[in-house]
DNA sequence: GTTGACAGTGCAACCGGTTGCACCTATAAT
DNA sequence: ATTATAGGTGCAACCGGTTGCACTGTCAAC
């Protein structure tokens, strides 16, 4: 590959200028210009982003690390939706993405250090849903711009800038829906309890139970862990419960909505008629299942796409943007959810 | 942050000595490492990775392009499952990713020229199913390894290291399963007709439809893009074929076949008693179909995979390994497909 | 008591760009 | 005619690592 003083000797200029041809940072002549494109085209120069960066010490790069990896993470719209949202923002911005595998959470964390301390990136997308107030705090100490995708662990960290949907108004909205059809056991059934989303529904879902009147049974609250299987069974413990067996399910994503249709098809209980269900996400799949789900839409391709923008911002020191963002998440009412049956 | 020459510094060694502590391809006396190590912790110390890369000529990153993303293009396993098993093999290997955005085939192709020309990434996988012969030819220029995953343009060019599933015996397996069944009248629904996959495939369905002495009806190929509409538009061409309708459609994507699916439900056909539907790709939601889509199962994931580990030999010129694969595909049978209906 | 081998470290050039500063020249202002 | 101004280019240091080569010291072999 051609140098930049290759160039400069074919053109007879000083490498210097082919430097400021090629970064478009400073006046040169019509004449010069032109010569040195010439040279560059024949000798099929193009800069050295790597020589570049080490320079200007920008990267034009955004790092991020893809959380573990469960099965079923690419069938819930989750994220390949954020996924999504950040490419695009990426490249509207002119950014490149830099992306790491990760085994488990710690990993994850390192990965995220190691890519901000071996200048690998100009910033960075954190993923993961489990970032406690020590991992902030860490992050912060190696000042490279992050922003965080989900809620911040706690409120008083006002200064550092995250993106995340409005988890609680969205359960409101799910449980809200069901009550109003005449549910009064209803299940929650979380993610991974360690994240800070799942925790966060459920106190939303604990409210709305309790602002209606309504008793929260403890056997109605359990964690799937965001797969299929995980939905599955959380219902094989819920089935026993007699009269109190709930009636309608509302499940953190898809996935164990999905796992719930499954076992409760397998126990003939009929979805709507005998219980209904609540999915999240909004997932391709979710139209697919019978019946259809009903479920919430989380704008997750906007939320990557935000999470970018204010990165960029940050980079840019333009941060003049808001410090966070919430965005609306919609309740989609398809065939899942239905009347509460009548005591007979 | 701290450099090698602020340890060196604080060690009383010179810097030479620091990198080889770090790069640990030296001999370093222990009392040295360990004073060097010492003085690196307390000044937080890490290697710049670009620095790093400028000097040796080695990123270790892997580059790759997104194709054009259209509506639905994280719906389906493809490009999903493709990706995790390239992150999964990037990390087994300790390679990280560079992602790029494209708009559209022209774009895609300069991207990945851009990448390989500023030497962002010591390798490409290059996932467009439309490279030409011009293209590939383009890329060798580079001389930057490279893989493909799909079909190589010509057979003639065996030089270069692709992947690919034997998309002929997929196609094959479906026809058959669909002949089986009794069925002669099968529509050929393909994605992009700019893919090679798609002709690929075509031409499988072309030769089982003759090998077995069954005509093929110009009306019964259509392209759909690899979209649900696309195949939901695809049946509302051959509806009014009279006599000549299909009784079964075979569909290069399940996003497609969905979309057959919704059309053919809205005819009041029913599937699989009227028509049959076979799909591809084994995605998430093919299983939650009504009735659930018999597909073929393509291991995407392991291409990828595999696409990593001929691009990491390449870079480490191990090129022991075979220089070009094929992954067989898997029929599954659902319910979607059934007996083709007697004539009356 | 040499000689040789080898472990351990320093030296300096190099990877391929960028950029502040100095310098030159042509033109405009006075 | 002189000075101020600005456009255009060269010079050289710098970004932060790596590595071939030279040098020193130690120990074993002869």
């Amino acid at each position: 590959m051609a140098t930049i003083r290759d160039v400069a000797r074919k053109a007879h200029v000083h490498p210097s200028t082919v430097s400021r041809v090629f970064s478009g940072k400073a006046a040169i002549s019509e004449t010069t210009r032109q010569r040195v494109r010439d040279a560059a085209k024949e000798l099929g120069f193009q800069p050295n982003a790597i020589a570049r960066s080490l320079s200007t010490q920008r990267t034009n790069t955004i790092g991020m690390v893809v959380p573990h990896v469960f099965d079923g993470f690419f069938d819930d719209s989750f994220f390949p939706q954020i996924m999504r949202g950040i490419l695009d923002a990426a490249y509207q911005n002119q950014f490149r993405i830099i992306l790491s595998g990760s085994q488990g959470y710690q990993d994850e964390i390192s990965q995220i250090v190691d890519i901000m301390q071996s200048s690998q990136a100009d910033g960075i997308v954190v993923m993961s849903s489990r970032v406690d107030v020590d991992t902030v705090k860490q992050l912060k100490e190696l000042d490279t711009p992050f922003v965080l995708v989900g809620h911040p662990p706690t409120e008083n960290l006002s200064d550092i800038v995250w993106v995340d949907a409005d988890n609680k108004l969205a359960t409101r909205q799910a449980v809200e829906h069901l009550m109003n059809l005449g549910h009064t056991r209803i299940a929650y059934v979380g993610g991974d309890p360690e994240t800070l989303t799942t925790n966060e529904r459920l106190q939303a879902y604990q409210e709305t139970m309790q602002n209606a009147g309504l008793p929260v049974h403890p056997q109605w609250v359990d964690y799937g862990y965001f797969d299929e299987p995980g939905g599955y069974t959380a219902v094989q413990r819920m089935k026993d419960l007699g009269a109190d067996a709930p009636s309608a399910y509302y499940a953190a994503n898809d996935l164990m909505a999905a796992g719930i249709l499954r076992a409760l098809a397998e126990l003939n209980l009929h979805v709507p008629q005998d219980v209904s269900v609540v999915g999240t996400n909004n997932s391709y799949f979710s139209q697919q299942t019978s019946p259809p789900l009903t479920t919430i839409h989380v704008p997750y391709a906007e939320m990557g796409k935000r999470a970018v923008e204010l990165l960029v911002a940050q980079i840019s020191e333009e941060s003049l943007s808001p410090i966070s963002v919430m965005e609306d998440c919609q309740l989609i009412v398809r065939g899942s959810t239905g009347p509460a049956a009548q005591p007979a």
